[in-house]
DNA sequence: CGGAGTGTAGGC
DNA sequence: GCCTACACTCCG
């Protein structure tokens, strides 16, 4: 990770290795890699090393990037999915470059998805007319983005979210450098990052930012477009739902006022519904309006709304037994091992008990199947009561102080809390606290019942799936908590592929349903597309709400796998 | 274009502006710009010029290389084309940096189009099975280039192929150094460069080398990529429909063998071809073979098979009453006007008629929409002859040699050829002599009837259909005949942006199809793609060759637009 | 003119 | 959206 040239082995002696980070313009915080021959010859591109070493040799399992051969994954079993056809199973040239270690983009990589089919025309009445623009109104015609995101922008409109985008996505790189945060200098050794330990230099490709000095003018997703009439409406309706629903205790109400939603969010989220009335419920949506704290803000856009159910790769000694045709989530399909992806997920109890039915009914390995799918599942509808004591088990356990969360964790797993062992597979954060609740059996997850009146606040979860990279029978012994809600250990070093051992073949992970992977939303719309409505009839379903991946040796936004520091109530918290 | 120091009004008087081409090196060629403020500072580039004129002065619309403002451009009206999707017809960023004349590249940049759904399977039969390599047929899994231009190519033959591309780009600029025609040290002052005396230093940028000097080692993309089947095969098949053509006196077959035409080129076209079944035909396809002179083979090659039709432009006083929703090529959309891009085809007599049904029926301005555009015309189908008769005429107007290509011109405007006045839109040049053919008519052009049996071979022409780079009213009157093909004056001096009015914004010309735009074969395949084979069904219709966009200050390959050496019956034609 | 560094089209 | 590849700018 550095700008100077290093000795590249892969290439042979004499071959050097050069990283250089774009310091400034819009493409600032990326890195270009360069390469010198032995006979000093510059290298920019694997094209260009390819010409230079002649057609003889074989770069096809070379990584220009990381400067390393990578070794051929084996055949990964791909999860079927019921009634769904997958889109580009398999991709020859991608699955031979899988890295060791989790790759940066790796996630929005495998999940093309297509959402070309988007028409204005499947938009119920309530969205823009056809033809008009989604945020100001202004009839046009469609005079022609490639991009699917900006279609329903008139030009103006387009030109103004791609410039904003581009800058945030600057903001989230390098930082405005005028803001406050931006001129801080030291690090403030108190947040998540600095607590972890994570490389926060702009130069590292980490942009592992103390939480202090994450500049100010990124603009959160939940705050939506910041334009429209719902989000320039500053009023609660009084009458709505969520405006009526009895205040908890403690918490600040967690969803927006209905009047004040924003429309273009809920435009996108409709018409996808309806393209996807078919197919595969989204595995996750939009968390709560004033839920996330500015911290998460940090996290890169394109994850922040991706859904991306990992894909069932059984690990020894536990065996799968739940077919690979259910639609429903294996938590089986989840045992960490480095490297990892992580996915978050922000629901309530009764959303838990929809997401994972089965799981919720009791964790018997592989006690057949689980029911089939249905989209239409009600709150009240759970089968399996056993996880859900242990999770209501856990709802009272106390919370925690950020910078007390491992010790803390140690403590709860004398007091009535359980600490996942190696063979947990998923750990539910309760919101507000950082206790990791183990969830020990098959789950699964389905959120298409958001659609639905979801009329059961409660609490929210974050959920982590470490999703598996490769599938060695002793990755599980591998697997230890590590932190309030990292499950996985390689991600502490802050350079996760350091970690891991480079002899093991990586193990390309295909998403559960590709299609659902693709974020519509990821490219243009940084700030302002996670924003917390619910879908169609929703009514404050607290949801599932961010599923992340890692990036390589880039964790860009780190943040994001980071407690919330609203979670571990950490004192003197940052709010944008 | 010089390399002396040259008024720059732009940015006030006083300023200089010198452009210098670099004669050696890696970057041999190209040319850095230089200024000298009045007070004889001296500028090397945008960010030292902004600098030395403080903040307060804004440069964004300042083209650096160019010298020149540019204005915005007004917002283009798109041309709408039915039934097919537009793609990337408006970008901001470039939008802002459109010269007034032609810019170097232009025609890639802006057509990125569309073939990536190009797909194997569509393919028929006679292709190279999917997944063997259209090259040498070996069995390859796609390693993953990224170009969709050689995704048909093995590894090796790839790699051959760029490598290849690379070095035409370079003989084709600076040439190898070592042919005999680069060792020659003197123009030759016959051929047209040297006739028109259009700079023909590589300093000058544009490439306009003496055709005698010009490189030996461009090889003609009408030659194919001479490695496949069809390339390699040395003896006519005598079967053919193309063999078994009665010969014209006194003019070569135009056609290539059957049996000898680039598997590869085919594959291309086919497939292509199959992808825009429900599409608009393109607008020029592939010339005869051996109909293409060495001449032409020094055109940049991603403009040479380029299919660009123009964007209708009506220019007063001619009003246009085509709907713009006609798939076909409206003459009035191509009034010529500095400055200009020219688009050049080669047809026959049949294929005009299918070309521009109602120029040959008859160009009663305006009279009316066009039909409805049919994909499968068929060669009889003429409903408007009176354009017809006038070309007719146009065939019996003797040759003449190139030397005095305008002068006999001229000549003829008084023995029954019609000179063109500057209201003429299509300037129809005969194969085989310089006269122009005024085509004062509406047209229409349409080249799908290529794919089917097309028996007729006729005689070839060229058209010149300058494409309007600005609107103004008066642009008509500056127009005229200048040269044989040359149909616009303002690129005779060989730096056409100097010709035109500074004041006058530009107008970007929308292509009437944009994914219509894209040359598939532009990039990496510069001298094999062009080769002159019809499409799926065809038989040898001399068809449309090629339409050229002269790039701006670098017309890279000038000899585009300048009359063919062959056409012009030059004595001592140098063939490669 | 070289070359570091950034822009950016096009692919995915 | 990010990435690759390469064109281009800027400046030594």
């Amino acid at each position: 990770m550095a700008e100077d040239w290093l000795d590249c082995p892969a290439l042979g002696p004499g071959w050097k290795r050069r990283e250089v980070f774009r310091k400034s313009g819009a493409t600032c915080g990326r890195s270009d890699t360069y390469y010198q021959s032995p006979t000093g010859d510059r290298i920019r591109s694997k094209v260009e090393l390819t010409r230079y070493l002649g057609p003889a040799c074989d770069l096809t399992l070379f990584d220009f990037k990381q400067g390393i051969l990578c070794y051929p994954a084996p055949k990964a079993q791909p999860l079927a999915v019921p009634s769904r056809k997958r889109k580009k199973p398999s991709r020859t040239a991608k699955t031979r470059k899988r890295q060791v270690g989790p790759q940066k983009g790796e996630v929005r990589k495998e999940a093309p998805g297509d959402e070309t089919k988007a028409n204005a025309d499947t938009a119920p009445a309530s969205l823009p007319a056809p033809g008009c623009c989604e945020n100001c109104g202004i009839s046009f015609s469609g005079d022609g983005t490639r991009r699917q995101r900006l279609k329903t922008l008139c030009k103006d409109c387009r030109a103004q979210r791609i410039a904003f985008n581009r800058e945030q996505r600057m903001f989230k790189r390098v930082g405005c450098g005028e803001c406050e945060a931006c001129r801080v200098t030291e690090d403030c050794g108190a947040c998540s990052t600095c607590l972890l330990q994570l490389p926060h230099d702009v130069a590292s490709g980490l942009f592992c930012k103390c939480e202090r000095r994450r500049c100010l003018r990124i603009v959160e997703r939940s705050r939506g477009c910041g334009v429209c009439r719902g989000c320039q409406t500053r009023e609660d309706c009084g009458r709505c739902r969520v405006c009526l629903r009895p205040p908890r205790p403690g918490l600040r109400r967690q969803w927006r006022c209905v009047q004040r939603r924003c429309l273009r969010h809920l435009a996108h989220r409709l018409r996808r519904h309806h393209q996807r009335c078919q197919r595969r419920p989204p595995l996750a949506v939009a968390p709560p309006a004033g839920k996330r704290s500015r911290r998460r803000g940090g996290c890169d856009s394109k994850m922040a709304a991706r859904r991306r159910p990992p894909r069932t790769q059984p690990l020894p000694p536990v065996p799968l037994s739940q077919p690979p045709e259910s639609p429903e989530l294996h938590p089986r399909a989840l045992v960490p091992s480095p490297p990892a992806e992580f996915i978050y997920y922000c629901v309530d109890e009764d959303e838990l008990k929809r997401l994972l039915p089965s799981v919720w009914a009791g964790s018997e390995d592989g006690a057949g199947p689980p029911p089939p799918y249905s989209r239409r599942k009600r709150p009240g509808s759970t089968r399996r009561p056993r996880l859900g004591q242990i999770l209501k088990t856990s709802l009272t356990t106390p919370t925690t102080r950020p910078g007390h969360a491992q010790t803390q964790m140690k403590q709860e797993t004398g007091s009535g809390f359980v600490l996942p062992p190696p063979g947990t597979d998923l750990v539910f954060l309760r919101e507000g606290a950082s206790s990791p609740v183990q969830v020990p059996g098959p789950a699964a997850a389905s959120t298409e019942a958001l659609l639905q009146e979801a009329q059961c606040p409660g609490l929210s979860w974050v959920v982590a799936l470490p999703q598996v990279k490769q599938e060695k029978a002793d990755a599980q012994e591998d697997w230890t908590p590590g932190t309030a809600i990292l499950t996985s250990p390689v991600l502490l070093p802050g350079c996760p592929s350091k970690a891991v051992d480079p002899d093991l073949p990586p193990v390309k992970q295909e998403p559960l349903d590709p299609e659902e992977d693709k974020e519509e939303e990821s490219k243009d719309d940084s700030a302002s597309d996670s924003a917390p409505e619910e879908e169609a009839g929703g009514a404050g379903t607290p949801v599932i709400t961010e599923i992340f991946s890692l990036g390589g040796t880039r964790l860009r936004d780190t943040a994001v796998w980071l407690p919330r520091s609203k979670d571990l109530k950490k004192p003197g918290a940052r709010k944008q």
